[in-house]
DNA sequence: CATAATGGCCGAATTAAATTCCGCAGCAAC
DNA sequence: GTTGCTGCGGAATTTAATTCGGCCATTATG
């Protein structure tokens, strides 16, 4: 077994790191993932065959996990995009909430540090289908609360960018912090 | 002009109603985007041509908004996600704050309905990054105060899925409403 | 230092898929 | 009944994906 091979059965991360290429192919693959290798190696400075062999590596690798067609919610009959904070009874009951995964309104399912134990966004079609899910989140054993945020608009929304991070200074009035 | 085009430069969805055939081809791509005209046709009973023209006629009515690479963030370094919440002192400021939209490490922006104004998306590469970008946020008129959901673990993160609604009944003790 | 081994690249050749074209069938309007 | 329209299938053509062999640079090894 190689080490990328062992990394990716331990769902660690291959050692080998991405380097500047690779990050402009999953630039261009994030935004358009139809683009033909002969475009996609012109754009990043390689030939058709090596492109092809980086894209097939990054698959390997876990780094892409899989390409999408993003679907326009509205086509789907799903307008209504709401963020549900719950509250339960300690860390205990958590598990049982992770079934409301088989509802394909369910996008997320996360569990927060703050006020709150777990955090889901949903899509549904109206608010009449919003409150039939909150209703079956009341039934979920150690649901004690939920907190719902509506949203207005949405006015930005899309897929991990690859791009390097940006740097942000923290703020002048802090000193360094020591790690 | 045709119907649809119509449809398309007024920001709504052409008449043409999505069948179950298109349900079915939407929920093959956004499982797998790089399937052959010629698997997908056998997928949903089409032959490949036809397959081929519905999947034109999804991207060009904007059902399908585009294809895309999905990226592990920890490939690119931002294992950190959090929701954050922010105040602002009514709505005349929330331009300003679209201005975020500039940094890769937002990845959504909503208005909301709640005790908040405006709630991001943010991933970035640890705790340090984060405090920066919160304070970038603080130097932006009208923000009074932010609240942030550190995602301890992710569950489940999956695009809008284009399967059927489910049955959401209301909760039994509730009549139902008139509309 | 010399030399072997490796990894990544390119160009050409081959294979597979996308795309076009055309005729046909079902359906609606008239 | 006829006309026009829309979506489908099969065959042909064009384009892209994939494979292969050889080359160069870097790194390990004696």
């Amino acid at each position: 077994m190689d080490a990328e091979t062992d990394d990716i059965q331990r769902n660690k991360h291959p050692t080998r790191d991405i380097d500047p290429i690779d990050r402009k192919i999953l630039g261009v693959l994030v935004e358009d993932a139809t683009i033909s290798y002969a475009d996609l190696g012109e754009r990043v400075g390689l030939s058709p065959p090596a492109a092809h062999e980086r894209v097939k590596r990054l698959k390997r690798s876990g780094a892409i996990r899989a390409t999408s067609a993003i679907i326009d919610p509205r086509a789907v009959k799903k307008p209504l995009l709401a963020f549900v904070h719950i509250d339960t009874r300690g860390w205990g009951k958590t598990p049982e909430l992770m079934a409301v995964s088989k509802y394909p309104e369910v996008e997320e399912i996360h569990t927060v540090a703050g006020d709150t134990c777990v955090l889901l966004k949903v899509r549904t079609e109206d608010t009449r289908a919003l409150e039939g899910l909150l209703g079956r989140l009341y039934d979920t054993p150690g649901v004690t609360s939920t907190r719902s945020y509506v949203v207005l608009s949405t006015y930005l929304e899309r897929p991990v960018q690859p791009e390097i991070t940006s740097e942000f200074p923290a703020p002048k009035h802090m000193a360094n912090p020591m790690y």
